[in-house]
DNA sequence: CTACCTGCAAAGACTTTGCACGTGT
DNA sequence: ACACGTGCAAAGTCTTTGCAGGTAG
């Protein structure tokens, strides 16, 4: 519990990352934290509205902190951008590097995060390419059954 | 090489989807059946650039292209959207259904076709779910060894 | 104290839409 | 003939940027 890497808390993980702790980045990184699941900017100044956010600072701290490794950009088939926390900084668990894929509903826009990713010999197929810095993008999405029953 | 359905005919292909077939048309699919990968609106313009043609044009026909199941929207990690034929619908070969995803250089913007993709037992996992319409992306990015040469 | 962060407003990139005209069936 | 497609321009989104003032280290 007392590790010195990968804390939950939101300003040690910035201090970490070398960035200046301002209460609008706390904010964040704190709603990221405590819901889980990838947002869009919208969504997360919907989830701070109490304090007045400015679109503008999201956008320059998502920027900011995908460098740093502590988010990470989603895009599902839907072509909107959302962001969530990189599991792979932040895991709380060591052992599990916290790296998942998900599913949304195109209707009611809920997310579902899925434990399943590529067979690793997939990926070691893909890897002999020779690519550098090789990332895959991996979502699903659907219309899930509540929405198919609300449709009839 | 005489099917009624699945020729690589444009005129044939939309005529088979219920659309009128206009000039623009035949070369906006014209284009994306010779030339392999996903494009760019702009990409296709720019293919096209003997003919005058307005971006709306092809916004309009990619969507009606898209509903008519002629081509596919494919999302990479930079989030730029591209478009290419679909090839369920298209596949000259019955037999394979040319399902297939891609690793885009993030550098030279080069895009490669990889013939894989999630096991059958990861495909079952996720149906079981009970999604109606469900639909994967996948698609992987990195640093292709030529323009890390480049960059030394 | 200095560099960096923030809010606001303006600018930018990408995509959609309204309208008048032209074209496929 | 008539519905639909096209080009053009205007309007909409979403995102980035410039600037003046404020704040963290």
């Amino acid at each position: 519990m007392n590790h010195s890497h990968h804390t939950h808390d939101p300003t040690d993980l910035l201090k970490e990352a070398g960035l200046k702790v301002t209460d609008q980045r706390r904010r964040i990184l704190s709603f990221l934290l405590e819901n889980h699941g990838p947002f869009t900017v919208e969504e997360m100044a919907a989830g701070m509205k109490d304090s007045g956010f400015d679109l503008a600072t999201i956008y320059r701290n998502m920027t900011a902190f995908e460098e740093a490794h502590l988010v990470q950009k989603v895009h599902f088939a839907d072509g909107v951008v959302r962001f969530e926390i990189d599991h792979h900084a932040c895991a709380e668990d060591h052992g599990h590097s916290g790296h998942h894929h998900h599913l949304l509903c195109t209707v009611c826009k809920k997310i579902v995060p899925l434990e399943i990713c590529l067979s690793n010999e997939t990926l070691h197929q893909v890897n002999k390419l020779g690519y550098a810095d090789l990332k895959h993008n991996l979502e699903f999405s659907g219309i899930c059954p509540s929405c198919q029953k609300k449709r009839r």
